[in-house]
DNA sequence: GGCGGTTACCCAATGCTGGGGTATTCGTTG
DNA sequence: CAACGAATACCCCAGCATTGGGTAACCGCC
């Protein structure tokens, strides 16, 4: 019965996808719709209430509070939910955005049943449901730069200035001299033609050096 | 004919493995393989002969060089391929690692049949193939901690910091004055019980705070 | 033998850092 | 309304870090 299904929340507030996906979600044995609401403010006043196992979430929501913000609110009150994005969009930064604010799981509005339903089940089993696109985006968000100027001491040294290390905190960890350290900076400013540590690490991360 | 079909290049040492993955491969009307070596060092020499549109790349693998440094040098001589380690752990430092080197799928030696050819496909057509953990683990990997102890504001500066601002440069870019700066970023360390920039960073990154 | 990479040192001026305080304003919430 | 947390701002001070300018030795590899 009941019991053992799976409870989904839908945040939508288009009435017609909002209905198409509480038929679909409730067509299915393992999961069944327990509320269905037009804005998130809504939805987390009753969270108790509801207690849901998945939380499918739009990000282009009406009222102050957007899919982001109130994802990250909804894992703040019911932390045991999966959250599933449903966007129009595959724009790169709402995307990272999103999984950030603490989504599990990003599908597009035009899923179909199949899509929607393979999505819960695969979030069910611990698995991140998204599309071909998105999984590459995100590997692709951890590749370091092959093509890097810098050599493998500059790049460990880089590595240590971005986690705030001192000059002194660098020779001791690498066993070599202050002005050792000193002269591998100055390289590595010279390389990224920068001069101070932050534009360094700023440099490092937009360039994924490290 | 074989113009069309993607060229497929096998790293592993085990020759039973390696030969039932060739006749895998090559039974895909999309696929053939181009190669298969038992090193890394071996596969390198002929990357320019052998020209892979896809590497099976196996981690665990004899000599000097692993698979996750293979995928390095292998990326930096021949980018155009896309990599996809195979491997028996599903450890999280090793995915994370082999990620960074630059592979865009994720496989274990179990793979059967259908699996094998099925990543292939999935990596032709721009995505990336990897386990449903190993989806959930890079995802979650995205999280920021909702129980953070700190304020927006405090956040915000914790983020500058890490980003290797001065105090005088958080007050410019954040318009506020010097000492103010001063007195969050000592709030800040308060909270997380550290004393200085490169404690916080290191705390920040662990506690996924930023 | 030359080249790149790593190590090491000199001088000097500037200003950032961290620890110790105190205090005002503002919005929320009880 | 009173209390509280959050954000703002200022004081003092010792000490060390940072950046910029050089020069040079040693090692391994091609």
């Amino acid at each position: 019965m009941s019991e053992n299904k799976k409870r989904v929340l839908i945040v939508e507030d288009d009435k017609e996808i909002r209905s198409s996906f509480v038929v679909i979600v409730n067509s299915s044995s393992q999961f069944q719709v327990v509320n269905g609401y037009s804005s998130c403010e809504e939805a987390i006043k009753h969270l108790n209430a509801d207690k849901p196992d998945i939380v499918l979430m739009d990000i282009e929501l009406p009222g102050g509070m957007n899919g982001i913000k109130g994802a990250k609110i909804n894992k703040d009150k019911w932390p045991s939910a999966d959250i599933i994005m449903v966007t129009v969009y595959e724009d790169s930064d709402l995307v990272f955005e999103a999984l950030k604010s603490g989504a599990s799981g990003y599908i597009t509005k035009s899923a179909n049943y199949r899509e929607l339903l393979s999505a819960l089940e695969e979030i069910s089993k611990g698995g991140a449901p998204m599309s071909s696109k998105i999984a590459r985006m995100v590997i692709d968000n951890f590749h370091v730069n092959p093509n890097s100027p810098l050599t493998k001491r500059e790049t460990e040294i880089l590595q240590l200035i971005s986690e705030g290390k001192t000059y002194t905190q660098i020779s001791e960890q690498l066993f070599i001299s202050k002005e050792t350290s000193k002269t591998h900076i100055k390289n590595i400013y010279a390389k990224l033609q920068v001069n101070c540590k932050s534009e360094a690490i700023a440099k490092a991360n937009s360039e994924k050096l490290i």
